[in-house]
RNA sequence: GAGCCAUUAGCUCAGUCGGUAGAGCACCUGACUUUUAAUCAGGGUGUCGCAGGUUCGAUUCCUGCAUGGCUCACCA
């Protein structure tokens, strides 16, 4: 950050820290190993009561009354109150809190008690000075609400405002959660590269890089699927990654750049399989983390007990759009379809993707309770296996809670020839100037070639997961640095 | 990428129908040995996002730019 000029606020601080150091105190303290937390104090008062401990925090509060100074110390589990008095300190060490200022880091140690008003308080013998804070926070009850600079500055945003700090901690648990019940399910968790030549899995524009020494460019990878089933096929029957994923995309409150996802792969399964395993995997997250099935967002309430209902796409399309696909043989009878709705199409617009958009335009928003769609289109499924019932539809489904897509699962296409017919279908739509069609990965096919067994997969967008369980309207609330311009 | 809105003190926000600005908290000075949004007395600490234009004069009006938010488009 830039060195702006220095304020009066801080020109205070840096001359405390100077009469600190004028007085020997070195006001960015060496280290100090605490003997409780400040909610271990107050949960254990029975029996700390009167015994010494000994805590280190930041200072967020100062209520000095002459010759006795409360003050507020908060720590990693919770906040307590320090009491200071003159005559226990003696002059000299008492006088030198004037030079506290709100942000500072301090250790203290003393006899634990309550005041008359009941608060538990630690009444200090002696304290030490860890870090002088040259910043001041932002005031104390309204807190930091410049969404900007909270994202910007997101440590003073973890200072300030606790509930966002209790978002950032469930979403480390909710992964923790996955992590546990994924291990428990036998899965194997492994890493597969971020860095690509050939970027696959999904439909997305890819970020570029450059290897100087390999005098190439690089795709950052926009999902882990290819290198997953790899594995299948080399015999890790059951994988998942949890990991990083970047598509070149706009920004939106539910798009990120960059975003966190979960694929797991698992031999010899199918999609229904996978329906079993996403219900059982958002409700133990939960469970774990919640201590509920019944998670609350925007207002509306969720119950994620399994199992959730399940609806083909060409039924909830007829529900909601009035348009039978069903009943709709060929592409020339979705665009008409598509032409008496309104809905713009593009010239080469198939039977598949028109089905889709009707799904996207009128569906998706009214699912609100947990629901899997089943059975998508093969024109929008490279990668997924068609059904033996109609080819034209795959084994694949998406699951949504409150209008939002958060899985996306299949069985997976395992035949290398027609794999390479859906690759030659998605190349033919590249060359034609679609930056989102897939790449051809003649190496993937290969890999088909030495045979994969059948098998389930499925993809879950942990930022939308942990969005919905802890009620966060924008993805940038469960991001701790989104992606931002700089200023 | 398009439209709309926002940007004033460290923070949260008022305000000026055009005459260079104000509140609370924070901060500074003083009083106060169980307070907890401590209290009491005194003190305003600012490039009014940036750059132009109009004007005697712009924080205010106009234009452009920057950053952010929302909506749309794309996507998960």
């Amino acid at each position: 950050m830039e060195q702006d000029q220095l304020n009066e606020l801080m020109k205070a601080r840096r001359q405390k820290m100077v009469q600190l150091q004028e007085k020997g105190i070195e006001p960015f303290g060496d280290n100090y190993i605490p003997s409780h937390y400040s909610a271990e104090v107050i949960e254990q008062l029975d029996i700390l009561i009167d015994k010494k401990v000994s805590l280190a925090g930041r200072l967020t509060a100062i209520r000095t009354h002459g010759k006795a100074t409360f003050a507020d110390l908060k720590d990693y589990k919770g906040t307590i109150q320090l009491y200071f008095r003159l005559d226990r300190l003696g002059e000299e060490e008492y006088n030198l809190i004037s030079l506290f200022d709100i942000g500072d880091f301090i250790a203290v140690e003393g006899p634990v008690f309550k005041t008359r008003k009941g608060e538990v308080t630690v009444s200090v013998e002696g304290y030490r000075y860890l870090t002088k804070a040259l910043r001041p926070l932002p005031e104390k009850w309204h807190g930091l609400k410049d969404v900007e600079l909270r994202y910007r500055q997101r440590y003073v945003d973890l200072i300030v405002n606790d509930q966002v700090r209790e978002t950032f901690i469930k979403r480390s648990k909710i992964i923790q959660a996955m992590r546990n019940f994924l291990n428990e399910h036998d899965f194997l968790e492994v890493e597969t590269p971020v860095m690509q030549t050939i970027a696959g899995g999904a439909l997305a524009r890819p970020f570029i890089t450059y290897h100087n020494t390999l005098e190439m460019n690089l795709y950052l990878r926009i999902a882990t699927e290819l290198h997953l089933k790899r594995l299948l096929i080399g015999g890790l029957d059951k994988v998942y990654e949890i990991g990083r994923i970047f598509r070149n995309e706009g920004i939106s409150p539910y798009h990120n750049p960059e975003f966190t996802t979960v694929e797991l792969y698992q031999s010899y399964a199918d999609y229904e399989d996978m329906m079993t395993l996403t219900e059982d995997l958002f409700h133990q997250c939960a469970r774990r983390v919640l201590g509920t099935s019944e998670v609350v967002f925007q207002g509306e309430t969720f119950d994620l007990t399994p199992p959730w209902a399940r609806e083909t796409m060409i039924d909830v399309v007829r529900k909601y759009a009035g348009v039978d696909f069903a009943k709709i043989s060929d592409d020339a009878g979705a665009r008409e379809a598509a032409r008496r709705a309104g809905l713009e199409l593009k010239d080469e617009n198939r039977w598949g993707e028109i089905l889709n958009l009707f799904f996207e335009t009128y569906c998706e928003e009214q699912l609100r309770r947990p629901v899997f769609i089943k059975d998508y289109p093969v024109d929008v499924s490279p990668l997924a296996k068609k059904m033996d019932s109609d080819p034209r539809l795959t084994y694949r489904f998406e699951a949504f809670i409150a209008g939002q897509e958060v899985a996306n699962a299949f069985t997976e296409l395992n035949d290398p020839l027609d794999q390479r017919e859906r690759f030659e279908r998605q190349l033919a739509r590249r060359e034609a100037g679609d930056k989102e069609a897939h790449m051809m990965d003649d190496d993937f096919v290969i890999a088909l070639e030495y045979g994969m067994p059948p098998a389930g997969g499925l993809g879950i967008g942990i930022d939308r997961m942990v969005m919905i369980l802890t009620d966060s309207p924008s993805i940038r609330d469960v991001i701790l640095f989104p992606t931002l311009k700089p200023r």
